[in-house]
DNA sequence: TCTGGGGTCCTAGGACCC
DNA sequence: TCTGGGGTCCTAGGACCC
């Protein structure tokens, strides 16, 4: 059996968890740059506040009843993250616990009787709630879709399940199949959920009926015999052990648009740095670095929204390489290549890929390699780690940084800087 | 008029996820 | 006026090889 658990939430939990005054509030916490609502308590939702809605729209509402609004913190969500899916590892074993997202994790409950699944999520739920103040949702089932099916049916009626719901049997699991609609399950997007519903298919267990060769020519190919497979309780998506990321990419809008090709290069450099980090903390380096801006232009006529077109060019590096200014100086070629006056820019981003091990870079023959850079790098990175983010920085990543995107309601981050600790008088 | 067969690797783009 | 960011997997099609 397999059980997903997911954080109830998340975001806002975590903000509630240091203003305990705001525990029966409605509660909203936006995207970088202010854009759209993330995540929402129960409260912001049963006003009506919509998902993924972009703020300046549910603006009126969410001032009329006072609904306390907050620009993301990473940080802090990413270290209450570590807190949830450590009391996981503690209670299962840690080659057990797969980490899905910042707010879910899979959990392998093979060690465990049929009739002792209910209990051990019991423990997981009372003991992340009581060490980190985080509410969590369980659903236990066969494979891994059918425990996210299980989950989605605790959390339609929090009271009844207790936000813990087991399909243990055929009997259970078919009931469960019959009121779930298609477009509900794990894997249907929007373009498949219309399509079977053109088919008249319309709930999960409609779909269970269907051949798989059939799934193979119209659902995805693969990706629907395993979605059918999965279905009939046959496990047909395992466990992921931990692997390295196969792209990185940090990418932002602009707290406004930018049209000089200084901004623009001092926010490639930013996000290089950035995505070079990421690549040094799982021992990586990239080979092909990708640099891509998106301008202001009119989108498609009659687009849901408007964004203009993204002009992306790439590079492929002699050799892979971690080191930031390495990947700094192929960048800021592509970033001049891509610029054109005259247009207005409101995002931009980095992408490196072509990822190997930083262990085994096969060397270039005719380059000649300085081993200055990895010692120089792990400096720097601790001192960013240690100090704060960008005590040490490139210059071409700019010291003014007028493009910096707007993140005005930003809470403190209490668990991971010194000089932001919550307060008790 | 008529131009093989079998394979690999890479890239772009689609669909999906949270 | 104002609509996020970071991933994965799969497929089709092109380039290339013998």
């Amino acid at each position: 059996m397999y059980a997903i658990v997911d954080c109830n939430s998340f975001y806002c939990a975590c903000e509630r968890v240091f203003k305990p005054h705001l525990a029966e509030k409605p509660v909203v916490v936006l995207s970088n740059n202010d854009g759209c609502i993330i995540s929402r308590s129960d409260e912001a939702k049963a006003l009506g506040v919509g998902m993924a809605g972009p703020y300046f729209l549910a603006k009126p509402l969410i001032e009329k009843h006072d609904v306390e609004v907050f620009s993301s913190n990473y940080n802090l969500y990413g270290n209450m993250s570590w807190r949830v899916m450590e009391v996981l590892r503690i209670i299962a074993g840690k080659n057990n616990v797969e980490v899905y997202s910042v707010d879910e994790a899979f959990v392998n409950l093979n060690g465990f009787g049929c009739n002792q699944v209910r209990e051990v999520g019991e423990r997981f739920k009372n003991t992340i709630e009581q060490w980190t103040g985080v509410n969590v949702s369980i659903g236990i089932a066969p494979t891994k879709t059918l425990a996210k099916l299980a989950n989605g049916i605790s959390k339609m009626n929090k009271i009844k399940t207790g936000c813990i719901a087991v399909l243990e049997n055929e009997e259970k699991i078919m009931k469960a199949l019959k009121i779930t609609p298609v477009k509900d399950l794990w894997g249907v997007g929007g373009q498949s959920a219309k399509k079977l519903l053109n088919l008249n298919i319309l709930t999960a267990w409609d779909l269970r009926q269907m051949p798989e060769e059939w799934a193979r020519k119209n659902l995805g190919g693969v990706v629907g015999v395993r979605l059918i497979k999965e279905l009939r309780g046959e496990k047909a998506i395992v466990m992921n052990e931990f692997k390295d990321k196969k792209m990185i990419a940090t990418t932002r809008m602009f707290g406004d648009a930018v049209t000089s090709l200084s901004d623009i290069k001092e926010a490639v450099s930013t996000y290089t740095s950035r995505a070079a980090e990421k690549l040094r903390r799982q021992y990586s380096a990239a080979s092909t670095i990708n640099v891509f801006v998106v301008t202001n232009e009119k989108g498609e006529e009659g687009a849901h929204f408007k964004h203009g077109p993204t002009y992306s060019r790439h590079k492929i590096l002699s050799s892979p390489t971690a080191v930031t200014n390495e990947l700094i100086k192929p960048a800021m070629q592509l970033a001049e290549q891509l610029y054109q006056e005259g247009k207005k820019y409101k995002k931009a981003g980095v992408i490196l890929s072509g990822i190997v091990p930083d262990n085994s870079i096969q060397a270039d023959l005719f380059e000649e390699r300085k081993s200055i850079g990895r010692f120089l790098m792990e400096q720097i990175d601790n001192i960013n780690f240690s100090m704060r983010d960008d005590s040490v920085k490139y210059v071409a990543s700019g010291l003014k940084r007028d493009w910096k995107m707007r993140q005005e309601l930003r809470s403190p981050r209490y668990t991971t800087r010194w000089d932001e600790l919550r307060e008790v008088k």
